[in-house]
DNA sequence: GTCATTTACTTGGCATGCCAAGTAGATGGA
DNA sequence: TCCATCTACTTGGCATGCCAAGTAAATGAC
């Protein structure tokens, strides 16, 4: 699923970093937390992540999205979109369809099946993450996590 | 590299759940952190993270590791590290040697080119680390950080 | 001592992803 | 109108990962 990564266990040979163990616990709990939501979405209706993320944004859209429109949304490039949808398609999750106002467009179409399980996986998937992130933190944890997150971004590069 | 994943973007139909801004906030950042982290090492040696993770630990074991102390130690299943320690052999940065104490085992060596690029790349991607989280952070998000893993830790299931 | 288990890897097969290159249709400017 | 460019996808090739199955060696129960 994923892995924490040593990226930066060992790196401090020299002076221990007094952020190493904030940093450390992030990525574990991070790493920790998608995989139990990776397992979850998964055992819902059997889909992974990817496809949830394809039919959740197609089934908002009312059923149909231009493919490029779909790759921007679910941040994947165009060839890792095209070769999920040849995978749904066998599955029957999803189908292609010519746009009919530009030929070089494609769109996605959720099918029937496709919907009835994003529908119950996203039941069963909120009431989960509810229960693992909503039910455990309160305001105070809420606010520190958006401010410390919002901390970061600004000192990202970019 | 890494996708937020709308595993959960769209899912509050029905009641807007007023942690989901904290949890999105908490995807978003860590993704655009470890993909930069993942960008950073990649720069300065050429390696990917599981790469870089293989090299860390055999040049903190002091040189070698057997196969399964490194699959535990960087958390990947031993098929996925067999095979990316296949790839390492052909960039020679690692070495495979009979395990003399235990023939069914097998060592992971370091060689003298993986040793140089594994310290070059820690150096630079330390001081990095230090610039992206240590100095953005102060000691109040800091604590506030271990906090927060730790109560969402305490709530995982096992 | 012998055989069922356990342990340690390797392989084959599939899912994901990305980039580079190729194909086809749409567009804008001369 | 015609062609250089763009835009939208698809394909081929490679990197990562996981699981299931296969091989070999070490262990443990008798």
């Amino acid at each position: 699923m994923s892995s924490v990564g040593a990226s930066v266990v060992d790196v401090n040979e020299d002076e221990s970093a007094r952020w190493m163990p904030a940093f450390l616990a992030l990525l574990r709990t991070h790493a920790r937390l998608t995989d139990l939501l990776e397992l979850d979405v998964r055992r819902i209706g059997g889909l992974s992540v990817a496809r949830f993320d394809v039919l959740t944004h197609l089934d908002m859209a009312g059923g149909r999205m231009g493919l490029s429109d779909l790759a921007n949304a679910i941040v994947l490039s165009p060839s890792g979109l095209s070769k999920l949808l040849d995978r749904m398609e066998v599955s029957g999750l999803v189908e292609r369809q010519p746009d009919p106002d530009d030929a070089r467009s494609t769109l996605a179409t959720i099918t029937r099946h496709g919907r009835a399980v994003v529908r119950k996986t996203r039941r069963h998937h909120h009431a989960f993450l509810q229960q693992i992130f909503g039910d455990v933190l309160d305001d105070r944890d809420l606010a520190d996590v958006m401010r410390i997150m919002a901390r970061l971004d600004a000192g990202l590069p970019h």
